[in-house]
DNA sequence: AAGAACTCCTGTTGGC
DNA sequence: TGCCAACAGGAGTTCT
């Protein structure tokens, strides 16, 4: 499901059709998604250029000409289809028209300058757009508590360590906190445990020696959790079930996890020998190899 | 106050 | 073949 990798790779997918073009037409098919869209939405958005569009954790932001900002989560099935003429081609996957769908779960269409018709379709409505005024993002209550960009200068072994103090919790459900690390999820979370050869369930305590400096397993998260991104945004992002990139085309990622979804099938890992096991985490699944993760 | 449980939603899946 | 419960999980809210 859309996590940190799959919004950068929606985010450079849409670039091309709306950085530089003005909302045209904005049209909303209901009164919210998973919450209600603010008062006078499509007015706010209409005649607006995008300056700029980016990801912040899991969420796309595009910045507009008078500065506000246009705030979107894709929660659990959000996706963007792109219909249009002249779609260029960007990236990973070829951008063709986008006729899929019956659009029963269209919820906002966005009619561009660029001449690019682009539907937001979500059927469990997790997702949520809203429309932050300039200069407001700080203090906004969706971006004020995030923790720090994964792929950013900031996440260091050191980092772990001091965010992982007098914390009682397990590694799975540290990782997943947005408050330390934003734009990590499930899935991540368990490919990440697995390539640093760590324990779901080993404590965060473990990150921390007993004067506060990182430890080895600080370490090795430090530097599993960038390369297992940084590996998925190469891929062109995953793509599970319902998932689609903007161009309305799978992802590619979908076959290379190493133990999300792979409960009974041997551990990847050569000379490892183990079984991939999936248990019961704060109610997600977990998946992982109990021979070499430790 | 940390951390776990509950909740929203609907398409898909598996068991009988 | 059909029916229905279980499952998927991001993240705010509520509970312990």
């Amino acid at each position: 499901m859309p996590e940190l990798p799959e919004v950068e790779t929606v985010c450079r997918g849409l670039a091309p059709v709306m950085v530089g073009a003005v909302f045209d037409r904005v049209e909303l098919r209901r009164a919210g998604l998973r919450f209600p869209f603010p008062r006078d939405f499509c007015k706010r958005l209409e005649e607006r250029r995008i300056a700029a569009l980016s990801r912040r954790a899991k969420y796309l932001l595009a910045v507009l000409d008078d500065g506000q900002t246009l705030a979107m989560h894709l929660g659990m099935t959000g996706r963007f289809l792109i219909d249009g003429p002249a779609v260029p081609k960007v990236g990973v996957g070829t951008f063709e028209h986008a006729a899929g769908g019956d659009g029963r779960h269209d919820h906002v269409v966005f009619a561009m300058s660029s001449g690019a018709t682009i539907r937001y379709n979500d059927a469990r409505r997790f997702g949520y757009m809203t429309l932050i005024e300039a200069d407001g993002i700080a203090k906004h209550p969706l971006f004020r508590d995030l923790g720090i960009e994964p792929l950013g200068p900031e996440l260091t072994a050191g980092f772990l360590a001091t965010r992982a103090h007098g914390r009682k919790q397990s590694l799975k459900a540290f990782l997943l906190d947005q408050h330390m690390l934003a734009g990590i999820g499930n899935i991540y979370a368990c490919e990440v445990l697995y390539r640093a050869q760590l324990s779901p369930l080993k404590a965060v305590s473990a990150l921390a020696g007993a004067d506060g400096t990182a430890t080895t397993a600080a370490r090795r998260l430090a530097k599993a959790i960038p390369a297992v991104l940084a590996d998925a945004i190469a891929a062109g992002g995953s793509s599970l079930r319902d998932y689609r990139q903007t161009d309305g085309s799978l992802g590619y990622f979908q076959h290379s996890f190493a133990v999300y979804g792979r409960e009974g099938q041997v551990c990847p890992r050569q000379g490892c020998g183990g079984m991939v096991t999936r248990m019961v985490q704060n109610g997600r699944s977990t998946f992982y190899c109990p021979q070499c993760q430790k």
